[in-house]
DNA sequence: AATACGGGGAC
DNA sequence: GTCCCAGTATT
């Protein structure tokens, strides 16, 4: 009679991911990086990001001695960019209250920003070798198909459920490797749409298999329709074809990321662009863009305006800058503005 | 107990 | 188009 983990654990011997690139070395550093990029991030995704970031930051020093905007820089385009914050704030936290070194308790792990219940298990299960249980989307789905878990994980009720099957099913030996082997069964065998049943190692036992219905595990988030916001956004340039860029506050969405200037549809930009920042030369319209996130969709008007010149520079506050298109500084975009700053650059190009 | 917080991959 | 991803912090 083999328990849940020895079943799941030959499995992996088998047939686990063991090339990825966090696991070579596996380091608390690369283990609390990647854990850190792969909340809410697909491992594809946060492959090329991973490298980027290990080839300009080697630990933990080098991290927190670094600017924010540089860090924000490296993570543009992964979204959920408080984890970038974050993780400045907690390499710095390392590095003055741990002597570098990341620490192996969980509780102390819990107490470090960005690290939350699962991540510390992460973190205390892979790096350090200890029997802590972690409760991600691929185990979620995996417990709640094994054990035939209804509703939606969103709900307390349903999420303290699998939380105690997780810990009921934590070995005390293979700590690391039963982790990561939870998790590639629900990326490789256990997934969303197709669950490969038939060649499962849990086959026995299963009861969402049993049901027949395994796909219907775990239950559906409630949908609801989106509400649509809309923006316009000034894209201005200068004589010298910069183009400027405001800093979002910290917190909120896109929280210390380089935008546009945004003004409230339905409003005058050329009067407004003259109040706040200059004269109009010229003013085009692009088309609307949308923009979903996870709560709302963004609509946002692009509107390019060239500037005439002026004496004294506008940018002179510290939370403005003109973005050179041909020597880009390091700072953090929002993937929208990303898009639009490409967008210029490609137009300037053919008018040459 | 709910909600805010991105962007993109899979289907 | 829909669903959801190696979740956490805040309200």
């Amino acid at each position: 009679m083999s328990s849940f983990a020895d079943r799941l654990l030959a499995w992996f011997d088998d047939h686990g991911r063991k090339n990825l690139p966090w696991q070579h070395p596996i380091t608390p550093y690369r283990v609390w990086l990647s854990e850190i990029m792969l909340q809410q991030t697909q491992v594809e995704t946060v492959i090329p990001y991973f490298e980027r970031f290990v080839a300009k930051f080697s630990g933990f020093a080098s991290l927190a001695e670094a600017p924010l905007d540089e860090v924000l820089h490296l993570w543009t385009g992964l979204g959920y960019y408080a984890r970038a914050r974050n993780l400045h704030r907690c390499a710095q936290q390392v590095v003055a209250q741990h002597g570098g070194d990341m620490p192996s308790d969980m509780a102390e792990l819990e107490q470090l920003p960005g690290i939350g219940r699962s991540t510390a298990a992460a973190i205390a299960s892979i790096a350090f070798e200890q029997p802590c249980a972690i409760l991600d989307g691929n185990v979620k789905r995996v417990l709640a198909r094994y054990h035939a878990v209804e509703g939606w994980p969103g709900k307390s009720s349903v999420h303290d459920t699998l939380w105690q099957f997780a810990e009921k099913h934590m070995p005390r030996e293979r700590c690391r490797d039963y982790t990561q082997a939870i998790m590639d069964l629900g990326a490789t065998l256990c997934t969303r749409a197709n669950p490969q049943c038939e060649v499962c190692p849990m086959r026995r036992g299963c009861k969402a298999k049993k049901t027949g219905q395994p796909q219907s595990f775990p239950g559906k988030k409630p949908r609801k329709i989106l509400p649509v916001k809309t923006v316009q956004m000034l894209i201005m340039r200068n004589p010298q074809g910069q183009v400027l860029l405001l800093q979002r506050p910290p917190t909120g969405i896109w929280g210390g990321l380089w935008s546009f200037p945004e003004i409230e549809t339905g409003s005058d930009c050329e009067n407004h662009i003259a109040a706040q920042f200059g004269r109009v030369q010229h003013l085009t319209r692009w088309p609307v863009m949308r923009h979903t996130f996870s709560h709302y969709h963004l609509d946002i008007a692009p509107v390019v305006a060239d500037l005439l010149p002026r004496p004294q520079n506008i940018a002179e506050a510290d939370s403005r800058v003109w973005y050179n298109l041909k020597s880009p500084p390091a700072l953090g975009l929002a993937a929208p503005v990303k898009k639009l700053l490409t967008l210029l650059d490609e137009f300037n190009l053919e008018a040459q």
